[in-house]
DNA sequence: CTGAAAGCGCTTACAG
DNA sequence: CTGAAAGCGCTTACAG
């Protein structure tokens, strides 16, 4: 049990516990010397702070909050590992709070963690960081708050995402390119406001290359598999079958996948199917999906940086940054010519 | 920003910070009149104690610290979301500790976070609660700890578990309940502990029907779906091919049948496929695949539940307790008769 | 550059 | 049943 206190360290060394304090917070005003003494009986007592103590008497937690949705999803998982990652590199510890909407009482339920954890800074992830009910709260408690892939960008500390509608707009150049002309999309629910983007993303490149979108191609799904299936069905029982099929998330493009086959519809030859997220499912697929890979992690570890990091927030654009990171395509097994 | 403190609340009601401080923690000795004006003073003023003053001043934190080896998995995702509804319903809160048992100092790391957290204590998600040296650390913190689902059962406060080996029996003993006789097993890797129980109830179930394991259709695998298709290939390039393949896990379940559709091996018509776990991959392949439900998320709470409830502690067998959670078949289409 | 004093907001012992 | 005192282990302001 560690029961070396700042005190233990400030006998043993001779000076005062106020003097490590300083060396441990790495205040300047400090004799070379005696911080050479303090750091060695720090490492030879082992002595941690006690970061109740620390964040009693400072206005500091060392803690920061991951506000998140459903923490079982992959995209949550990814964030979350991102977010944790950004906070050990920092010496911070994370919180994760499950956040459900649908809840009777989950503001009471935030603001008793943000009260009660004195949380140093708000990590939210999507689709909770487009809830304008939710930023009020981080807002009246005076809650840093950085929010990952938000739909818009109220006055929080800053943001990080990506660029969903030109990801989508390469992604149909791609289709087009391999010599797709029919090409379906599956949206994505509108309560994820990258749906709407990606979807524009789409229909900007189909109007760049002087193609009209049939808009009984276009259908909106939930981002789960079974949706893509049950769209699948429809899209693949067209009269004017399309030969591409462009889903807004790798769920639903899985769903689809799985109907094609169902119905003897070989994939590539017969038809492409491309997704989006490079989720885990984009790769249990066969065959693998085409996708876009979205920088979740690296989003949440910007998000942290932004929150804790004087410095990296400067970078970024200071108060408010709205940082942009960027995406990659991930060509598999699953598109090809048309 | 909450302000409000103990005093705010004393003042108002008219009694002693200690009363106040005996209503907020349930304490006996209160005159009911009492603990009624200051749960009125409480609820107007939304007061909140702070956390840090006190976990500074008594010997609790009110916090729990999830140790799992690779956040990003849906296991667990799963096993956290379970830890996360724990602690929510009992006013807990959850620090997720990632350890790579493979990064050079993650020992220092772990007891820095024990240290400088004053954690409550521990849940310990497999592989990672095999690990002795890492078992070591939590003892000589004098933390407890609970494992959930460990191979060993070291002298921990408790271990939450499913019984891997009878579940395994179960699938086999259906598998050849359907005719199958010649059955494949893709073993999972030996670093996790259920990887040999669960081989163990596939050779039980085999031995009591007597049936021989002809060990050429016995391969190890490592739990990623590519292992899956590669074994998958060999296993199904055997002079005499089984008809039904028993995964030890769902990725490598999907592999298996993965592989199986490019050789044109009709699932579940020429080939009957199980896996284990009822991951995410589960369902998210076709035919989706008959698979064990694992019940992690119930694990991780009562984990939680041993540790922060002492009502719950004493039923499940007190200090040291070992609970055994019920799990499930989950039959899909992807096995049939033989 | 260094330290003595006071205080963060609670709870623990101890009285009564 | 209730409260006054002391203290948890740090940091903040303030001196010097």
């Amino acid at each position: 049990m560690s029961v070396v206190t700042i005190k233990d360290v400030a006998a043993r060394a001779g000076v005062s516990p106020k003097t490590v304090s300083r060396v441990i917070n790495g205040e300047a005003h400090v004799r070379p010397e005696l911080r050479d003494l303090v750091q060695k009986v720090v490492a030879e007592l082992d002595y941690r702070p006690n970061a109740f103590a620390r964040s009693l008497s400072s206005s500091r937690s060392y803690l920061l909050g991951l506000f998140i949705d459903d923490p079982v999803s992959g995209y949550a998982a990814d964030v979350q590992h991102g977010a944790l990652m950004g906070c050990r590199a920092r010496s911070y510890h994370l919180v994760v709070e499950p956040v459900d909407l649908t809840a009777p009482d989950w503001a009471g339920e935030v603001r008793a963690s943000i009260a009660a954890l004195r949380l140093d800074g708000a990590v939210v992830a999507p689709p909770i960081c487009d809830d304008a009910a939710l930023m009020a709260i981080f807002a009246e408690a005076g809650l840093p708050t950085v929010l990952v892939a938000p739909s818009i960008a109220p006055p929080t500390s800053g943001t990080v995402r990506m660029d969903d509608r030109r990801a989508a707009q390469e992604m149909t150049d791609y289709l087009i390119a391999l010599g797709h002309r029919r090409i379906g999309f599956v949206q994505g629910p509108l309560s994820h406001s990258a749906s709407a983007r990606r979807e524009e993303g789409f229909r900007a490149a189909m109007a760049a290359a002087g193609l009209a979108v049939d808009e009984s191609c276009v259908m909106r799904g939930d981002f789960t598999s079974r949706s893509g299936m049950e769209l699948g069905e429809h899209l693949l029982a067209l009269p004017e079958r399309p030969t591409a099929a462009f889903a807004a998330n790798d769920d639903m493009a899985l769903g689809v996948l799985i109907t094609a086959m169902k119905l003897g519809i070989a994939v590539p030859e017969q038809l492409s199917v491309c997704g989006f997220d490079d989720a885990p499912s984009s790769r249990a697929a066969w065959p693998q999906l085409t996708t876009v890979r979205q920088p979740k992690a690296e989003m949440a570890m910007a998000a942290v940086d932004i929150l804790v990091d004087p410095e990296f927030r400067r970078k970024a654009g200071g108060e408010g940054s709205q940082l942009m990171l960027p995406h990659e395509m991930v060509v598999r097994g699953s598109t090809g010519p048309a």
